[in-house]
DNA sequence: TGTACATCAGTGAACGCGCGTTCACTGATGTAC
DNA sequence: TGTACATCAGTGAACGCGCGTTCACTGATGTAC
């Protein structure tokens, strides 16, 4: 049956909210498009009047968290303080222990290499958040600014997936701890 | 028909060589039984002869390609310079180009997080380089060089998932380039 | 404002496909005597 | 040393299953008059 406009829309963004976060979670191969449809309330079938393909949508939602991301970087960008804070809490156990909310490049920044559709907007993703870090973040000198981004930025996704990876909890707050330590 | 043990055992070594190889290179879930075993020359069916399940594989080619790459990791400890040399090979556009051969964890260390049967071995693994590099690095203080190498593994990991996913040339060699001159 | 009808997002059964896995069979190897 | 036979890694067809995707159908919404 026909439903209202608005109501499509809004089904639109639930289903690029939990694809988002499930593709997070279990990585793009371990979700199915039932699970993603089932996740927002709808049967499976309708996907296909939202997105053309699940190949589709898996870029569809970096786009869509990449844009949420930014969005909430900017929020800190106010003080350096704030900036060396969301650091600190990007490098917790917190974050490690809910990556379907977390950072997307640590999530799912192994798999992109092999999923084309999705590293136009995972590139320009990183490119803004190198920019911010390199304006907002208290960086000592500010021609090294840039540099200093990229080596921080490489550490902090290293440092996640790696804590993320490991079975021994005593290794996994050791590398975020240690990591933690060298921005602040 | 039945054939000779060592031929067996051969066989055996080449599953695991080519799975530690497609593994690396598509993912856990991007390659099927049937490519592995085609790899080495066989039809899929004796591969349950070897395995008991593919998940089991999984497991066996992380601590495969885990001991591989420690005892290429030796054969650099002999000098300061060998492993200052190591990490800037690491580092490389070379070494970015051809993940079936590279580091196990820029290449699945996003995936083993989802797939419990091969935390154990990778953990083993990610041990094994800490203490490496804490014992042969070239550290400017000792009591630091732990928490040195930690930030430096994490950093190269970072560094190469990045490199890896980005669709820029530009953007993945300037990030592997900002981080290799953290270390020499 | 009220009526008739076209629209189209949702339903849920069904499709083809390729996956991981199994199995009856083959036949050279290795062993018993 | 020669013969008879048990072993078992490999073959390749087949299995069940769940995936991404399609489609005939439904019925409230939105529109034309």
């Amino acid at each position: 049956m026909r439903y209202p406009k608005s109501e499509t829309a809004e089904k639109h963004q639930r289903i690029l909210i939990e694809a988002s976060r499930l593709f997070r979670e279990k990585g793009f191969n371990g979700v199915t498009v039932s699970q993603i449809m089932e996740a927002t309330g709808l049967t499976h079938g309708p996907f296909y009047n939202h997105f053309k393909s699940k190949d589709a949508l898996m870029a569809a939602s970096i786009e869509y968290a990449a844009s949420a991301s930014l969005q909430e970087i900017a929020t800190h960008k106010e003080s350096p303080e704030a900036m060396v804070e969301y650091v600190q809490q990007f490098l917790s156990p917190a974050h490690r222990d809910s990556p379907g909310t977390g950072c997307l490049m640590s999530a799912l920044g192994g798999e992109v290499r092999n999923e084309l559709s999705t590293q136009k907007h995972f590139s320009h993703y990183l490119m803004g958040v190198i920019e911010v870090m390199t304006r907002h973040f208290p960086w000592p000198a500010e021609e090294k600014a840039r540099g200093d981004s990229i080596r921080m930025l490489s550490s902090m996704v290293g440092a996640m997936v790696l804590a993320r990876a490991v079975d021994s909890e005593e290794l996994s707050q050791e590398i975020l701890e240690e990591v933690r330590s060298a921005f602040r």
